[in-house]
Order: C-alpha cells, then structure tokens, then sequence
DNA sequence: ACCTATTAATAACG
DNA sequence: TCGTTATTAATAGGT
C-alpha cells in the first residue's frame, strides 16, 4: 500500500528502513489500540528497534500487570509462585476498583452532578451528549406510540367492522317491525368514527411525555458513555 | 477501511465483535511480522480477548526471553537482578548458536551438500533458488561486460584517433609499417570477467552485499529460517 | 514532515 | 470460520 509494491523482505538501505520503521511502527501501535478498544480486548506491545530502542504499548495502564497475566497464562498451573499470584489479583481488584470509579464519575455527571472540575469543553460534550441521548429517547418513544397506534387502530377496525354488523343484523330484524330509513345507523358510524380521529390526535401529543418511560434509557447515545467508561478502565 | 467507515468504539454486538476481533488480530499480527521483518526489529505481542483467551506473536523464537529483554530495559539498571541478568545471557548465545546452526545448514545446502532431510518442495524451493541466483550474477555479470566494453570501446576509439594520427604521422615519416588489430585487447578482458564472473557465482551478492558473503542463502525461501534467526538476536 | 498514487486491510454481507 | 467486494486506511516513494 505504497507507491508501489513491496516483498517483505528486510529493507537494505539504511534511511529508508528507518523511516518504515518509524511509520509503521507508529501504524502498528494504532491498529494494536483499535484492536483493543474495538474488541474490548487486552493488548501488549513490545517492539526493539535493531538499534535497540524500546517502543511499547498497552491496552492496560501498565505493562507489568499484562506480562504477569501473560506468565500467568504462559506457565498455567505448573511454576505459579504465590508471588506472581498475588500480583495477579490485585491487578484484578485494581482494575475493577478503576473501572467502577470511572463509570461513577461518569454517572453523576450525566445527572449534572459534579461539574465541578470540567472545561468549557468537556461541558460541551457532556451537552452534547445529553441532547444526543434526548434525541435518541424520542425517537424510540415515537417509535413504540406509532406502533401502539397502528395496533390500536387495527383493532378498532376489526371493532367497528364486527359492530357495524351487529347494526346491520339488528337494523334488518327492526325494520321488520317499522319500517324506518337508515340514517341513524349511518349517523352513528360517522360519529364514532369522527371520535375516535379526535381521541387518536390528541393521543400523539398527551402521550408523548407519558407511559413507557422504563425503556427509554436503552438508547444509543447513554450507551456511549457507559461503555466508553467502561473502555478506559481495562 | 470496509464498505463502511466506523468509529473506534467498542462494538456492542457480540458476533459482530468477535469477528471483528478475528479478523484484526490476524491483521495485527502479520503487520508485526512485517515490521520485524521490514525494518530488522524484535517485536511481541501479546492479545487477549474479552473472553480471556490468549493470542500471542514474538518475532524471536520464545516471548520468554522477550520478556526478558524488556524487563531489562525498563528496570533498566535499577533492579537488575543477577538472575535476569544471567537469562539474557543465556538468551543471547542461544540465538546466537541457533543462528550459527541455520546460517550453517543453509550455506551447506547451497553448496549442495546435506541435502538428505529434505522434501520435494524444499528442493524444488532450492533448485528455484539456485536459478534465481544464477540469473541475477548473470546479469550482473553481463551488465559489468557491457559496460567494460563501452568503456574499451571508447578507450579505444580515442586511442585509435590517436594512432591514427600517430600512424598517419608515421607514416608519412616512413610507409612500410603495417598496423596491428586490437584483438589481444578484447581477449585479455574477456578472461578477466569469466573468472571474476566464477568466482561471484559461488558468493551470489557478494558485490552487493560486500564484505559478508554470509548473506548468499538469504534467498526467499530460506531466509525465511536465516531471517527469522537473525532478529532474535537483537 | 508532508503529499498522493497505490496497495492492503477490512466492514458488511452471504 | 470462510469467501467476496466495495470502501476506507496505510504507506512507499518523492519532495
């Protein structure tokens, strides 16, 4: 992915190897970042350069506790000192503690809570984040009303359709009897009909800010936060 | 880089994640290999997932001795234990040794000796090997040839200007000499070439390379091993 | 360090 | 997991 193609094969020339070196170095530790973010994965990169340089990386806040899950896995069961042991849980313990105060910080500011320490800009973001989940929880909200609508509307046909015959039934044995036109019947349709268009307009608006909150909270944008919390803690 | 562009964030859907993770760490690590093949560094890595299984690459045959290297860079002279200290000894004449033995084998079997233990592939490998070899010291060789005789061509052209003057001025001081070809010229150089050209078949870059003849087995396929010996050395 | 023509990686889908 | 393909991302070669 270059000028052009390359074999990999050591570079000869000196400059040009240096100067891969440091770019795709720089690439590799990217692509090792992503990895671990986007996979929720712990990564650990060691490079040397041939001059001897240490260039390192890691998913994990330090390296050591990584090498010790790693010896840890490494070795299984066979060499495990207690020492390493120990180092292993509280790395665990450490990293939830980290994790929990993370997403607490995060939590009470997403209730306007402890504003205290932030920019300009991190006030932004969190607005911006809060308009963002607000727009997300509409939307799902119109979303479950629409349906329920189109459900209530469904029924209320059958409804009408089966009430319309019970009329026309009832209509046919009465005008035995009298003999009357059938202008109440359709009266009474257009009625209910007309009712039930008002009931439905004002339905969209009165329910809007009504029913069904529970769900609301499993939108995208919250879910954001909340897991980008819990991202920089590993 | 997909049909779509995403953001580095961890992916909420499990199999979509997985997936992910399988591809990007198959992508991650070849990149490490091409970095420590490239640009002759020594890399580890070391990948755990979120279910905490553990993938691993090291451009040097064990983490282990990785691990060590790092460690010592990092605690650097502080608390050098002896007993590290002895690892990375141990460490180092072993890549040496091993280096040593693939440099060995490879060079024998260039020479077309110790050929016993080898497949049919590995021949063939070897046999290609050879030829690519032989083409490249050919053209090399040729192209050296070609430009001797341009330059003798030139040499000779001014010299036969010159001689022609000079003959001419011979000549008209006295005209019975008789002027003599140039063969022997062209013959001398000829010789000159062929055993040079001899001697480079035997160490194939050795023009290129200078200096260290080792380098002939570093072919493809074999390099692969020489290669792969020589970073852990660093 | 920066630029861009190219190649390589990979997201989405089957 | 594997294959395909439309796209995006990385980077080789230059300046």
């Amino acid at each position: 992915m270059g000028r052009g193609k390359i074999v990999i094969r050591r570079i000869d020339n000196l400059t040009n190897r240096q100067v891969t070196f440091s770019k795709r170095r720089k690439g590799l530790i990217k692509k090792a970042k992503e990895l671990a973010i986007l996979c929720d994965a712990e990564v650990g990169l060691v490079i040397f350069s041939s001059t001897g340089k240490l260039y390192e990386y890691s998913s994990t806040c330090n390296m050591k506790s990584l090498i010790e899950r790693y010896k840890y896995k490494e070795e299984n069961q066979q060499l495990l000192n207690p020492e390493s042991e120990v180092k292993i849980w509280q790395r665990e313990t450490e990293i939830l503690r980290q994790q929990l105060e993370n997403l607490q910080e995060n939590h009470r500011q997403l209730l306007g809570e402890q504003l205290y320490g932030l920019s300009v800009k991190d006030l932004q973001d969190l607005e911006n984040q809060l308009e963002m989940s607000l727009q997300v929880v509409r939307m799902k909200k119109e979303q479950i009303l629409t349906d329920e609508i189109q459900e209530l509307k469904r029924k209320i046909q059958g409804n009408l359709i089966h009430r319309e015959n019970m009329e026309l039934y009832k209509v046919n044995l009465i005008r035995q009897e009298n003999m009357q036109p059938y202008k109440k019947v359709y009266g009474t349709t257009n009625v209910v009909a007309a009712s039930r268009n008002t009931f439905v307009t004002c339905g969209i608006h009165s329910e809007e800010d009504s029913s069904v909150p529970v769900h609301l909270q499993l939108s995208q944008p919250e879910q954001h936060t909340y897991e980008t919390s819990v991202r920089r803690t590993k």
